[in-house]
DNA sequence: GCGACAG
DNA sequence: ATCTTGTCGC
């Protein structure tokens, strides 16, 4: 487990396949997100996938998964740790999601294959990036505005790789970047959407609640 | 060599 | 991620 050679081969591929012009279906009717939650002691985790109407914001479909860890939390391969569970979860969906917002980073990553584009190539769909904290990239902290909304470029060799966004008035922003198939101004517009009442947006909330649930009583 | 480092 | 109490503010 010290040899991650392959598995950077495998993001220099797909590097190459990711799609960042939007290539949204013309009418987004479901927003999705995805979440693991892991359970060290017996080295098992859960992966879900919640489907919310992109209007109301209800949840109308959820399924998770539940498999044994078998890749350890390495910055930068992240996605090869969660993706087998939810690649799972989501063949189990009744509703297909038209676009899926990631716990995580899209191209906002050192070889621009995060999370978020790494399960968009492998599914398929539009995918974003949304992550709690920045990975690479640099931004001025003290000139991003306070208001919802706000946001500056994450910055990368002289590349916008990114964005610093702030989806409520006075909260750390969130870090939004293209997945697949969408480009980051749709990526930002779609993730204030699902930011209703806090920081994180309502679909990865949505996750982040079934797998703790999940979790809990397994 | 010294930090930084998604979840 | 997960482990955990109180605390400040709307």
């Amino acid at each position: 487990m010290d040899d991650y050679s392959t598995y950077y081969a495998i993001q220099k591929t797909y590097k190459e396949k990711v799609i960042r012009q939007n290539q949204l279906p013309a009418t987004v009717q479901y927003i999705a997100g995805a979440d693991v939650a892991y359970d060290d002691r017996t080295q098992r985790m859960i992966g879900a996938i919640v489907v919310l109407d992109a209007d109301s914001l209800d949840v109308v479909d959820e399924s998770a998964h539940e498999m044994e860890i078998t890749f350890p939390y390495v910055p930068g391969l992240f996605s090869f740790r969660e993706i087998p569970s939810l690649i799972q979860a989501f063949e189990q969906l009744k509703i297909r999601p038209d676009l899926l917002i990631c716990d995580g980073h899209g191209i906002a990553h050192p070889r621009g294959v995060g999370m978020a584009t790494h399960l968009g190539i492998e599914l398929d769909i539009p995918t974003i990036g949304c992550a709690k904290k920045r990975l690479t990239g640099a931004y001025d902290k003290a000139t991003l505005g306070n208001e919802r909304g706000d946001w500056l470029p994450l910055e990368l060799d002289g590349a916008t790789i990114g964005a610093a966004l702030r989806t409520r008035k006075d909260v750390k922003p969130m870090f939004v970047s293209i997945g697949h198939k969408v480009d980051l101004d749709t990526a930002m517009d779609w993730v204030l959407k699902a930011c209703t009442e806090y920081r994180l947006p309502e679909t990865t909330r949505a996750a982040d609640g079934l797998v703790n649930r999940l979790i809990t009583n397994y």
